[in-house]
DNA sequence: GATGTTGTAACTATTGACATTACAACACGG
DNA sequence: CCGTGTTGTAATGTCAATAGTTACAACATC
């Protein structure tokens, strides 16, 4: 039933690289430590990150940066670098029976809703910043109103 | 990533019910061969729409029917009877560092706009009753416009 | 070159969906 | 009221996918 834990992680991991730029190198073990999960983890979503253009990794030196401005980057980017695998929302039971009248046409009847619902999910997610994630963040930890530069 | 095909059984189920109304007995096993799953299945997701009111099972004598008027049951009816075990869509990782800025606060600054991908996705689902499933298949079967009665 | 990190493969553990078998409870026709 | 066919449900098996873990070569920087 569930979407993989991958795109919270995602996002918990992109807060983490904004939030500590400039004060901690942001490694995979130090990310991992936030989130608590296996550094491996990390570097594979990392990687998926990376591949959707999102972030920059540093082999060797370590670390990790974003490589966009955050304000264009939006949940809905993030889920889909690491969690549209086959791109489907709802799973289709398999083999239908073609020789049913229903069995041979429930495609053509439902697959239209089923794709409107996964887009209207999708379309939420659009309307939803990176930028907006930081300031929202930045918002709860210091309600005086200051950013975190400003410890 | 999925939600389970539980749904789309549930539905395909719902829509052999009404196809096959007064035309052949609606057993678990008469509609397992037309999704082509195992009849147990079909049982199930019976049990589960009948616990959700939304159709009458014959033990003993066999067959199933809707309780309800078909324009009052929505796709997002069908959904919550037989797929929302835990209700939520997304899976947050369990235990964020709540001894780091972002792991203390990931909740409060992610939570609301899961909640309303998930809704998004809900209320798009509310807007297609059974009925006009039914129809819809009517007039893929009979592009002449007839009903299923006028076979 | 030493050190610390990434990139990635390989393996394991765990979970959940679904298939399958089995059988008691039940309804109805004869 | 018994035989037949069906439902209700438990128990078990199978399989795929997520995520955890170990391991190590490739890499960057001092």
């Amino acid at each position: 039933m569930k979407i993989t834990s991958r795109f919270t992680v995602a996002v918990h991991t992109l807060l983490a690289i904004h939030r500590f730029e400039g004060k901690s190198k942001t490694t995979s073990e130090f990310i991992a430590k936030s989130v608590n999960v296996n550094p491996v983890v990390i570097r594979r979503i990392l990687q998926m990150l990376k591949n959707a253009g999102i972030v920059e990794v540093k082999a060797g030196s370590g670390g990790a940066e974003l490589s966009k401005d955050p304000s264009s980057v939006t949940l809905y980017d993030v889920f889909k670098a690491v969690d549209s695998l086959e791109g489907e929302l709802f799973h289709f039971h398999e083999n239908p029976n073609s020789d049913c009248p229903v069995g041979k046409n429930v495609h053509k009847v439902l697959d239209e809703y089923l794709e409107n619902a996964q887009k209207a999910m999708e379309n939420e997610l659009k309307k939803t910043t990176l930028s907006e994630l930081f300031q929202k963040l930045s918002g709860i930890e210091f309600p005086g109103g200051k950013t975190s530069k400003n410890i």
